[in-house]
DNA sequence: TCTTATTTTATAACCATTCCTATTTAGAAG
DNA sequence: CTTCTAAATAGGAATGGTTATAAAATAAGA
């Protein structure tokens, strides 16, 4: 789904197209796992006024619309990312890196694990928090300052 | 770990025994998938002056030694429970029921996508969000009634 | 162009969680 | 049992992400 793809979808649901929304689309094509205070702070160079209000009330339609997912990288605030092909994240939870894995864990035992409770499957969420090479490093290198100091 | 057990594992760690955090993790004993709020208001009624902070910065320290988990239901609230087996969770989004199922889709391609890319991991989440028994059945006849006012 | 329902702005409110600090206390030591 | 003190709590304020409100602006169809 290409960005004037995307403006099609978005009229043809009968939202009207505000230069608001052609840049949030926009942005969000450019750019995967981002908060919407960073879409706020994009807007904003070039419609001073925009208001959280507006990125907040459009992050949620798009939601809505099933065009963007939300994710949790344990980091307090939301990020939001185009729909496109499904995938899973692997999370730095020092640096807030976030490698994309393509692999879906998703398999039949865990189908027939939902059918046996009658559950209706909307989505799911798999992620993986750990430490990217770089914050491993680091974090080495901190508890070996930690010895040192002690000894 | 059972009750007697925790207490043993916390007093280990240099910790405190006070009369609040006994009563959390009696309360964590007894309740899986349990807020911050709920937490609180339990322990409200034989500690009637016991305050948030409290609550939360226990909550926090339990994560840190690894005696609990954290949930993401996705209704704007944290979700506690003990670190007992490894399982994941089918949540309704309509009314928070969260089933437990047994079987973790982590599997070894999982771990060498992580491990291709150098990263560490510390844990993962995976759940299915969708809608229970109940709440499909409600959410059916609410569609019906909308058709049936519509014509 | 005119009209109107939709959208935006600006600001206040909300609410889960964290922070601050004076006071209390668990547990160690004597 | 009493004393001592580092650790913990209570109470309340602050924070920060997100949502609600209502007056003003505007996209788009007639
Ligand atoms: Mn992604
Ligand atoms: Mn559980
Ligand atoms: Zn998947
Ligand atoms: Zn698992």
């Amino acid at each position: 789904m290409n960005f004037q793809k995307l403006i099609k979808e978005f009229k043809k649901k009968g939202y009207k197209l505000t230069p608001q929304r052609r840049l949030i689309l926009e942005i969000l094509s450019k750019e995967k796992h981002i908060s919407a205070e960073e879409i706020f702070e994009r807007i904003k160079q070039s419609q001073p006024n925009v208001s959280f209000g507006t990125v907040y009330r459009n992050l949620n339609i798009l939601l809505e619309l099933g065009l963007i997912n939300q994710l949790d990288f344990k980091d307090g605030r939301t990020r939001f990312e185009l729909n496109k092909s499904h995938h899973h994240h692997l999370i730095c939870l020092d640096c807030g890196v976030a490698f994309e894995i393509q692999v879906c864990p998703f398999n039949s035992e865990i189908f027939r694990a939902a059918d046996s409770q009658d559950f209706s499957i909307e989505n799911h969420s798999f992620e993986i928090y750990g430490y990217c090479r770089n914050c491993k490093y680091n974090k080495t290198k901190k508890l070996d300052g930690k010895e040192e100091q002690q000894s």
